[in-house]
DNA sequence: GTGAAAGCGCTAACAC
DNA sequence: GTGTTAGCGCTTTCAC
């Protein structure tokens, strides 16, 4: 570890190649008009001393650093990680490196970093955070795009998913199979992502002339308010044959809470789940549907609309990506006479 | 977005304040000996232009960079994550930013990330991945630091888990609590992690003139294996008043099978899961006593033997941090008489 | 085709 | 105290 000998220069290639720092510059990035052979010496040169540009030096005449600032409002957690990834995938290949920087929710904090990635000349930011509420925008001279959290200002650019669609899909997907009494099992009233399924929910059964089974049950994104819920459902006497929930975690507290009862999943109750987390919906006895946001594609579709502001294509708006539904076992069998309770 | 002003300079502070570049220098980085007076103004204009000073440009005679490159062999995970996080949060402690990098499980990719940060002239590197095999060292004239995984060169500084230790807790705490037919259920027998843990078991129980309950059956590291060796361990006979599982996800299966076919959890048999992941242990029926690995500790250490590395001071060699086990409902009640089958 | 020189934004000697 | 100057490593005119 850290054998700390020098970089080298382009002058130590220069010198070793027997030419100045100038054609050594052409010659390693292909530029003016060089014999081959000179071309070659100092490719050579370079090779030997394991030549690597400082990119730093050379973003002092372009302006451009080739360099983007990542920002999570919140922690780094399950659904920021797959953003950053998608994120990270698309400014690689166009030769960006990231700059990972963890707002921990700390307002302070944030500020802090963003002044560090504008000391540290970005070409521009992604901001993004484990829920999708609109936030506050960062107010820096720069291309900024918000993925999976969007801004208030609905002139910024923002990549949500639509959530409203996933989770018609997912009522759609229950009508299909002929569950007409769904109950919906979600978190917390206070948390926009629970109010915007809700209300979605509650809008596409009314058009099909139906009504959420029981009202919608606010809770918490946690197992243990799932298993809590179909307590609720049974105890106050609402008739069922579908539910959907809020989250994957939730559809999960819910199997289990249903099979320890004795009704049967799918047959009985068909049940459908959102966030399409493998862990959550391979565990889940039997598979479990759910709706998939998307993340990876979100964050990568981001990185290309940051890119292309960076280059003076901005798209400024809040762009709503599809959500899509998977369907596995936990709702495929369609419901016959003889289940209807 | 991006009103795209220049980024003012130095000069252009310096020629507002009304003094040389140098003195605004001075003025901005609190060094020389100025008037009171002098700094204040230069701060002013500073303020006004909203100068963020460009560390490219400082970079260049310092030599450091205050930057380091994060590499993640595999792809970015579960267990990389807190590693991440802790070691981001104790880097900006110390002004540093960090570039990210996921490798992918595809050397090319890593070595083009290795060159890019080798040419954005990062301090350090920090490795990490899903897994705590050893493997390559990359080779670079900078001081690297390993954290999680650990690198196959024993004179490299790998931060690791103790996972034997971890393992040996385990064991420990359910003898404590009065159980002595211990089951082993874990994940692929040719990963790592497996293995190690197993062989901790087995080395424990031996000191204590026990043997392993039935063979260590390793699986995969899933719920369904989980509750496949149930299935395993009820047929073959073996009998057992406690299960150490090689990940939460294992043990949760193995909870629900067991309550499937009336085993109680913790009276008839005990359960301890590995990794203190929350959404397994708060998922589970009852509530999972883990063995955690203190991930973002890890994380947080590794970042800083690195900026001791940095500084000129390495701490070469493989360096085991303890686990511990944090006690939950799986495995409180001490095994009375009356349980015993 | 190749070299010399200016300059990107900043810091650190050294004058004054 | 403050200004001047010489680089840091690189790219890019513009001579030759």
């Amino acid at each position: 570890m850290g054998k700390l000998e020098r970089h080298a220069t382009i002058a130590d290639v220069a010198a070793l190649a027997g030419v100045s720092v100038g054609t050594a510059s052409k010659a390693l990035n292909g530029r003016g008009s060089l014999r081959e052979e000179t071309r070659m010496r100092v490719r050579e040169a370079a090779r030997q001393l394991s030549f690597e540009v400082n990119a730093g030096a050379r973003n002092l005449h372009s302006g451009r650093t080739y360099t983007v600032g990542m920002i999570t409002t919140d922690t780094i957690g399950r659904f920021s990680i797959p953003v950053l990834m998608g994120a990270e995938d698309a400014l690689g290949a166009g030769q960006m490196s990231v700059f990972l920087c963890d707002g921990r929710d700390d307002p302070i904090r944030e500020q802090y970093h963003v002044k560090t990635l504008l000391s540290r000349r970005v070409d521009g930011i992604i901001v993004t955070g484990r829920r999708t509420q609109a936030r506050a925008p960062i107010s820096v001279g720069l291309p900024v795009v918000y993925a999976f959290i969007s801004s208030t200002d609905p002139d910024d650019c923002s990549v949500v998913p639509d959530e409203t669609g996933g989770a018609r899909k997912a009522v759609e997907h229950l009508m299909a199979i002929g569950r007409t009494r769904i109950a919906h099992v979600t978190g917390p009233e206070h948390h926009h992502s629970a109010r915007v399924r809700a209300q979605a929910v509650a809008d596409r059964l009314a058009e099909a002339g139906l009504s959420v089974a029981g009202p919608p049950l606010f809770g918490a994104w946690s197992e243990i308010w799932g298993r809590q819920a179909v307590g609720m459902l049974l105890a106050g006497g609402t008739s069922f044959d579908a539910v959907f929930c809020g989250s994957d975690q939730i559809a999960r507290g819910v199997a289990d809470a249903l099979r320890a009862v004795g009704r049967r999943v799918p047959e009985d109750v068909a049940l459908v789940g959102f966030d399409n987390w493998d862990v959550m919906t391979r565990g889940c006895q039997p598979p479990l549907t759910s709706v998939d946001m998307n993340l990876e594609g979100l964050g990568r579709t981001a990185a290309e609309m940051l890119l292309a502001a960076i280059n003076g294509t901005p798209s400024p708006g809040r762009h709503a990506r599809p959500c899509h539904l998977v369907v596995r076992e936990s709702s495929t069998v369609p419901l016959g006479p003889e289940a209807r309770v």
